[in-house]
DNA sequence: AAACATTTGTCCGTATGTATT
DNA sequence: AAATACATACGGACAAATGTT
């Protein structure tokens, strides 16, 4: 069956103590040795689940010293709470979208994998064009755990409104925790959907929204027309 | 002495290799007992090394099957600190730049507008290519005032960072007050220069530094090859 | 289908180096 | 100077996934 590694499980069992607030922002984790006498483990299995937290980014190692927790305020604050759609709104344009699929299948791996979500889960798939001034601008594919949101589709399809949706459902407030942008060439789909000629330059911006516990709730792919957006990032 | 390790020089051993085209995007490496062999180390030496590559998304491994070279794109990070340099260390990547041009001319209208200038004023001109394990990546051009920074292309010349070159004229931090991205189809001198086909897709970026006091201090325009860049913003 | 070889993943143990306290 | 703590490197053994015969 599903065997877990012993260091994962240390990893987690580090990782919730630090959540549950059992070390501070910033204090010393007990040393190699200490937790792998603690684990009953060899100490460099405590090392491969303190390397993992490491990558994370949720301690951090100091040679000859020790490996502490780390601050969370060292992040970026950049574009957390930017969407396309509020700044094309800010600019005065008539903004709105034509939806063209309104469904509920398993999510594929990338989804899986984004949301967080086991082997066969559902999702709820919400595929449109977006509109400025009539014009299409961008393609868009935004996945939701089906399970979590059971009436989303209905929302959506009454006031095709991501942000709105979730008020509905009590989700009040969310970030953008991942935005991935990499400039694509429109294939042939893609050039039809968006007015374009195949062989044109696209904007591809892969999204991940997340809840105030940090919990992914939607995982979005868009396709913008390099004509006619800009991507812009103020601080 | 600056001992480096030897998991890090069989690391950077791979990189250069699969840099250099020795391994096709998507082959197999060697498997880790044949490389402990060539490199006459143990195989958990080269364990270590595969681990960072992995970690730098250059290579992806299978359960039972082997390592193989990704066609994973090197992410780029559009943060209010975050420069293009740093980055690209921070993934582990060999960084550098080849400079192709250091001059000194009146700002054009685009230069003159973003950095706050008067007409007729002079802006610095920094423009070269930049490069991650020797692949070409990116064509930039940057702009500075030059009467603020009377000594910028000396400093420029000597070291090529652009940060270093700040710090010598006295400005040791600075933020990123604007990022905009597009989209575009590469034209032939662009092909050129990041050694690719006319048409295919770039993303360009245009970035605005300031001062602490909120001056604009530089004006970069860069254009990155859409295969190998993704931009990432995490908060 | 089944047995086998190959390859990566996990875990243990030991020793030594290097930075910090 | 000594003790402590993380970093590197070696070695062996078995598990788990994959590919081949």
């Amino acid at each position: 069956m599903n065997k877990i590694s012993v260091w994962k499980t240390i990893a987690t069992r580090i990782t919730r103590d630090i959540a549950k607030g059992h070390y501070e922002s910033g204090s010393k984790l007990p040393s190699e040795a200490e937790l792998s006498k603690q684990f009953s483990v060899n100490r460099h299995t405590v090392r491969h689940a303190i390397s993992a937290l490491v990558e994370d980014g949720l301690v951090y190692t100091k040679h000859g010293s020790g490996t502490f927790v780390a601050t969370k305020s060292i992040r970026y604050n950049v574009g957390k709470r930017v969407r396309f759609h509020q700044s094309a709104q800010a600019l005065g344009h008539n903004a709105n979208k034509r939806i063209l699929n309104l469904s509920t299948r398993a999510a594929d791996d990338e989804e899986r994998k984004a949301l967080k979500l086991r082997k066969g889960t559902e999702v709820h798939i919400f595929e449109g064009i977006g509109l400025i001034a009539g014009m299409p601008i961008s393609h868009f594919i935004a996945a939701f755990p089906a399970k979590r949101f059971p009436d989303m589709l209905e929302n959506l399809s009454q006031n095709s409104s991501i942000t709105n949706s979730f008020k509905v459902v009590g989700i009040t407030d969310y970030t953008r925790t991942l935005t991935r942008i990499t400039s694509v060439i429109a294939d042939t789909t893609t050039a039809k959907n968006l007015n374009l000629k195949t062989g044109s330059a696209l904007l591809r911006s892969i999204s991940i929204n997340s809840d105030m516990d940090g919990k992914p709730i939607e995982y979005g792919r868009t396709w913008f027309s390099g004509d006619h957006i800009e991507l812009t990032i103020e601080n």
